[in-house]
DNA sequence: GATCGGATTGACT
DNA sequence: GTCAATCCGATCA
């Protein structure tokens, strides 16, 4: 069921951004299953990706992460308020990784909705990186988890789209990155209700 | 030891 | 549409 850990070998990670639209991600925290299929993610294409954390080969505790054989995730705070996922791929030393930045919720709405201290469902409940983190209860206790454990995991369950349903753009909040900032690294499931904000 | 600012969100005008 | 929140990693001294 769980996706093996050669499939996170790959050291295309745009490809492999491209082929997460439509994977389940699962986590299992306190006796508590959510999970979805993911329907947005950005790559971040190792040393030479002025807007990953591992350009120009920066080693530090808190990229060594990025640094792992892929198959981890690598978690961590952004403005000091939002955690954020990354699934970690290609061989060790190959420091590339994908952000989950939206999942269509079908598993554990009721704890989701108790994490997000939310009243109603709303499509924001897991919409955008820090919402996927908080839904799904993904924190930094849990960077550099193998994709292989019990606690976080993704699954193919058969679903894909056709190229002609996802759209491929540029990431989104990334500008500092300047000419990468216009690399086609972005992919969505076009007119999907969880998909973080410019969608169209 | 000090300073800068971010792979964002949500509340408010 | 604007803007505050809030922590710590990265960098420089």
């Amino acid at each position: 069921m769980k996706l093996p850990d050669s499939y996170y070998q790959s050291n295309d990670v745009v490809a492999l951004a491209r082929d997460l639209i439509g994977k389940y991600l699962f986590t299992n925290l306190d006796g508590q299953l959510t999970g979805g299929y993911i329907v947005e993610t950005e790559a971040y294409a190792g040393i030479i990706d002025k807007a990953s954390h591992a350009y120009g080969d920066r080693r530090t505790p808190r990229t060594q992460t990025m640094y792992m054989q892929g198959g981890v995730a690598y978690v961590y705070l952004c403005y000091g308020i939002h955690e954020m996922l990354n699934i970690v791929t290609s061989v060790e030393d190959q420091p590339h990784a994908v952000l989950i930045r939206a999942v269509d919720p079908t598993i554990g709405l009721d704890v989701m909705r108790y994490r997000r201290n939310m009243a109603v469902i709303k499509p924001t409940i897991t919409s955008g990186p820090g919402s996927v983190a908080k839904a799904l209860g993904i924190s930094r206790k849990i960077n550099a988890i193998s994709l292989q454990s019990d606690v976080l995991w993704l699954e193919d369950r058969g679903l894909s789209f056709a190229d002609e349903e996802v759209a491929t753009v540029p990431r989104v909040g990334v500008d500092y990155a300047k000419e990468d900032a216009l690399l086609p690294y972005r992919f969505y499931v076009k007119g999907n209700k969880y998909v973080s904000k410019p969608n169209r």
